[in-house]
RNA sequence: GCCGGUGUAGCUCAGGGGUAGAGCGCAUCCUUGGUAAGGAUGAGGUCAUGAGUUCAAAUCCCAUCACCGGCUCCA
């Protein structure tokens, strides 16, 4: 007999060896029912456990903490996505013989398989066939079977089939760890776990295809990535979509159009923003913003050119890492003269330091430039604002002493944290990227100052509190990153504020400062951004606010609208007012009905809207709005103060 | 760069082997309005670009370019 404990912490006695199910039905059919899969932890592992997932048919032979699975857990769906790939590849299988199998996990929305088609070429018209097909065998209640298979039979099955994916997936398995899900008439490679049986999913949605590569070199062969996603009711399905079609309402790309702030032309090139002048607006707005903090902070501005003499960058180590793949030099009627367009800033700022001998009595010296940088970004990378070929980089490079770096690191966490905050960006993951040791080729510089600089992020990381998490290889070429990451309308992540540690520009730029004792020591570098850059930034920011901006970084706070004709000259009175007082304002005098055009500035998103007429006009008042809500009418100075004060709640929360 | 898709008016899109449509926007006129779409008239397109098939191509084929979804990459 084994006890089994509950999440609410009552325990059960079983037979050993029931299963999940079991479990569940002995509480009730209903229970048993909507349970997918079922979470054991053993009193050997940690508190903090998740404890692992099995299938609901697996054997518990010994005393256990359960926590049953409903859909509502990750868990759970993790699982039902895992199957439902299966269950989709049974049914690709069973449509077009022949094809081969790469990985089918699930993913955060759904899940995917990556098949080699043999040639054929899949569209979006077999979608419906791959749909329906999954349905019928689904339900057929399928049961997944789980099989323990020798390294030996599993190899021959899949070079029987001629699977050479699955082939040298099993040649790296260790004996005796091997397992087999077979559903119907398909048979995988799998760990698991997964559903009981295949007649839980009752709505099935394949999504889209893409090529991948096989185990994400684009050295080998590219199968075809086939996403779905499934749920155990048609309405859920439904309800997604619709969620889908509202992310899509969300996208920069799209508010960017609608909001007028910026644009691309393919005659002035890919990749290379037209900010409109309402875009500069919100760019200016974000970068003052900054420029104030940073005072604050201690920084000092500077301007460096767009263009650097090749020789910069092969100080730097960029030439050699990037050269190939960057823009290429520019040329002058000087024979061998050679200049790059900047991919960075951190060069110029180097040279800058170099310019004149310091102190140990200087450091840290934090300069700071919004500098404007050019990389040749491949064609298909490029996404609206968020990966350009030109953009502008917040960027600020400290230079500072080994005992400093701490503090300094910190008060970099600090500001950043603080323009987060200040634009309510508050779904931020911290991410610790580190070098590869295994690829230690990717990397320049010592062992020695690589551990430092690690061992430095994260000390500093635990010191503020941030929860991080860690990604190995993920550091840059010169040093390890502390990355902030922000999602987007659909999921996808971003890098915008980042932090690194850096040993080695300071060391191949031979730069020194006199320490106390007269000798020449080397400072470290901490190169950060916080917003990224402006592009990626204002992107995530109107994808986060859906384009209804905070009232302070909005490029049209106000618009004034006149009744009729008669009271344009009073609204464009009340309109240079505001502006006198620096607000955005201006005037929409159109010959269209105050209804309309009430209707255009909301769809808009112009946050405060003025309303001026016969009343308004003779006693030098206006009447405000502010999105739905009717504020009444108010003074000229009224208005000033309300949009200031309002600015300064946002500013300070 | 790779796989798949898309490209028609400023925007959103319909159409489709016999030389082009809607709504919105824009212009002009009427209307002079009180809190989410007033009316009329009009301008605007080498149907992404180039080559091909055809009596005839915006439509079919190919290439190129750009964009979209992924993959790879991201100093």
């Amino acid at each position: 007999m084994i006890n089994v404990k509950f999440p609410d912490g009552s325990v059960r006695t079983y037979e050993s060896g029931v299963s999940g199910y079991d479990i569940a039905m002995s509480i009730s059919p209903r229970l048993a029912a909507d349970v997918l899969a079922v979470s054991v932890k053993k009193p050997s592992e940690p508190e903090t456990s998740r404890g692992t997932t099995i299938d609901l048919t697996r054997p518990i032979t010994e005393d256990v903490e359960i926590r049953l699975l409903k859909w509502d857990d990750d868990e759970a769906k993790h699982v039902f996505w895992h199957s439902s790939s299966h269950l989709m590849a049974e049914a690709l299988e069973a449509l077009f013989p022949g094809v081969k199998f790469g990985i089918g996990p699930a993913i955060e929305n759904g899940f995917y398989y990556d098949v080699d088609m043999n040639g054929r070429t899949l569209t979006d018209a077999d979608f419906k066939a791959i749909e329906d097909k999954m349905l019928e065998l689904a339900r057929g209640k399928e049961d997944f079977r789980r099989i323990e298979v020798s390294k030996a039979d599993a190899m021959a099955y899949f070079t029987q089939k001629g699977d050479q994916y699955k082939q040298e997936l099993i040649s790296e398995l260790e004996d005796g760890t091997i397992t087999y899900y077979t559903n119907g008439h398909f048979t995988d490679l799998c760990r698991g776990p997964h559903l009981r049986n295949t007649e839980v999913i009752k709505a099935v949605k394949v999504l889209s295809l893409a090529g991948a590569y096989w185990r994400g070199d684009e050295k080998r062969q590219q199968l075809t990535r086939i996403y779905g996603i499934t749920f155990p009711k048609k309405s859920m399905l439904d309800e997604y979509l619709v969620v889908l079609e509202e992310a899509k309402k969300r996208d920069h790309r799209k508010i960017g159009k609608e909001m007028e702030l910026f644009t691309f032309s393919q005659r002035v090139g890919q990749g290379l923003p037209l900010w409109l002048p309402k875009g500069a607006a919100l760019r200016y707005t974000l970068e003052n913003f900054l420029r104030k903090k940073q005072a604050e902070y201690g920084y000092l501005p500077v301007v460096t050119p767009h263009i650097g003499a090749k020789d910069l960058y092969v100080t730097s180590g960029h030439y050699a890492k990037y050269g190939k793949d960057s823009f290429q030099p520019i040329h002058t009627p000087q024979e061998g003269e050679e200049f790059m367009l900047k991919p960075m800033n951190c060069p110029h700022h180097c040279e800058i330091y170099r310019s004149a001998p310091h102190s140990y009595r200087d450091l840290p010296l934090r300069y700071a430039e919004f500098g404007t940088v050019y990389r040749y970004e491949q064609s298909g990378e490029l996404h609206g604002l968020t990966r350009v070929r030109g953009f502008t980089q917040d960027d600020a490079h400290l230079f500072c002493r080994q005992d400093q770096i701490q503090e300094e690191f910190e008060k970099v966490i600090d500001l950043i944290l603080y323009v987060f905050k200040t634009l309510h960006f508050d779904k931020f993951t911290a991410q610790v990227s580190l070098r590869d040791p295994k690829n230690p080729t990717k990397y320049i510089g010592s062992d020695e100052n690589w551990a430092k600089a690690e061992q430095g992020i994260i000390d500093a990381a635990k010191k503020k509190g941030l929860p991080f998490v860690v990604e190995t290889g993920e550091a840059a070429f010169y040093g390890p990153k502390l990355d902030f990451m922000v999602k987007d309308a659909i999921g996808r992540s971003w890098q915008l504020g980042t932090i690194q540690v850096d040993y080695n520009l300071p060391e191949r730029f031979e730069l020194e400062y006199v320490d106390s004792d007269g000798s020449r020591k080397r400072p470290v570098m901490i190169h950060r951004a916080p917003f990224g850059s402006l592009e990626r930034f204002v992107a995530v920011l109107l994808e986060h606010t859906a384009g209804h901006l905070p009232l302070w970084v909005h490029p049209e706070q106000v618009k004034v609208l006149p009744v009729s004709e008669k009271y344009a000259d009073y609204a464009k009175k009340v309109v240079n007012l505001l502006n006198y007082s620096e607000l955005r304002a201006s005037i929409d005098d159109r010959n269209e009905t105050l209804g309309k055009r009430i209707r255009e500035t909301s769809l808009k998103r112009v946050p405060v809207l003025v309303i001026v007429g016969e009343k308004e006009s003779a006693d030098n008042t206006v009447s405000v709005r502010r999105g739905t809500a009717d504020l009444g009418t108010m003074t000229i100075d009224g208005l000033v103060a309300y949009v200031r004060d309002a600015i300064a709640k946002e500013l300070a929360e």
